[in-house]
DNA sequence: AATCGACCCAACCGCCCCACA
DNA sequence: TTGTGGGGCGGTTGGGTCGAT
């Protein structure tokens, strides 16, 4: 399209962040909130592009954000949510909190595609689980990273690589969008979590992906049990001077899930087991997005 | 101990969508 | 209706790390 760039990146520094830069940003957003991406830099006092600026917080300084060790319960929903979505990293993501688009993505591509190209249960080009893997051998996906140069060789083992056998078991999936919450800057210096809105602006794309979020956070918010759910999902303000969870209105959208989501996951777990399959996925992934 | 190759992941890039003027 | 800007998303890159030789 030779759309402009988002900014001159004259003299921006580009790069892996320095703690310093990662404090202006982070001290900044305490302060004002996300958003206004663009002028952030600026204000801030950062020589960073926006958008560099917005997914160093996104991905990085969030408080929210769960890093490392992914549990076996978040790698089978992964797995079962990119049958469904492929590649729609951030509506997976939307389904397990304190993880990011990116980390998801990462985790796929270094992990996760390659343990199920060798257990056979993926077709890699479509990212739909095979009906009969033994019969269809899986294809040799453009989906991986070009870097990669061969499959399950030598590896750091984070214990994530051993191959086991697909699970029978069906794990809820977690439907808080953390990623949804908007922080606003409120006349008392605190952030408020505006449920309502779910991003600056009312119908963008990211409402579009986010709309399953917020259905099933209306369902959620039906059963109940707000905020005992821990999950590693402590807001680290011990190492970092951010944004405590006790200042964001938003517990409720830290359920547990019971009842009703399990019914909706069963609903998932059908949807991949039909025989009918393909049209059916299909369309129950754009409902999804409606 | 040095070298090499494989891998991981933070960050960048380009494109797209939507709101708004 | 059209153009523009802001923001989000998925794909890709490349430097750092680690294990093998």
């Amino acid at each position: 399209m030779g759309r402009a760039p988002c900014c001159s990146k004259v003299g921006l520094h580009k790069g892996p962040w320095t703690p310093k830069e990662d404090a202006l940003l982070t001290k900044y957003i305490q302060a004002h909130g996300e958003g206004q991406w663009k002028s952030l830099p600026k204000k801030a006092g950062l020589l960073r592009c926006g958008k560099s600026c917005r997914l160093r917080w996104m991905n990085y300084l969030r408080p929210d954000i769960k890093r490392g060790n992914i549990t076996p319960e978040e790698d089978d929903l992964i797995i079962r949510m990119h049958s469904l979505l492929g590649n729609r990293w951030s509506l997976i993501a939307g389904r397990l909190p304190g993880r990011t688009d990116n980390e998801i993505k990462n985790y796929w591509n270094t992990h996760l595609s390659k343990k199920l190209k060798i257990q056979g249960t993926e077709d890699t080009d479509t990212h739909n689980m095979l009906e009969n893997p033994q019969e269809e051998p899986a294809s040799d996906g453009g989906n991986n990273n070009k870097k990669k140069k061969k499959n399950g060789g030598k590896k750091k083992n984070k214990g994530k690589d051993n191959a086991e056998p697909p699970k029978t078991q069906v794990y809820l999936p977690k439907p808080i969008r953390v990623k949804a919450m908007y922080l606003q800057r409120t006349d008392s210096n605190t952030f408020t979590f505006d449920s309502n809105s779910n991003s600056a602006s009312g119908s963008t794309s990211q409402e579009k992906d986010e709309s399953p979020v917020t259905k099933e956070s209306n369902v959620v918010s039906e059963v109940g049990n707000v905020g005992e759910e821990s999950d590693g999902f402590g807001f680290f303000s011990e190492d970092h001077d951010l944004v405590n969870a006790s200042d964001i209105e938003c517990q409720s959208y830290f359920p547990t899930y019971h009842g009703t989501l399990q019914q909706l996951y069963e609903e998932y777990f059908q949807l991949l087991n039909m025989d009918q399959g393909q049209f059916e996925r299909n369309s129950f992934a754009e409902s999804l997005l409606e």
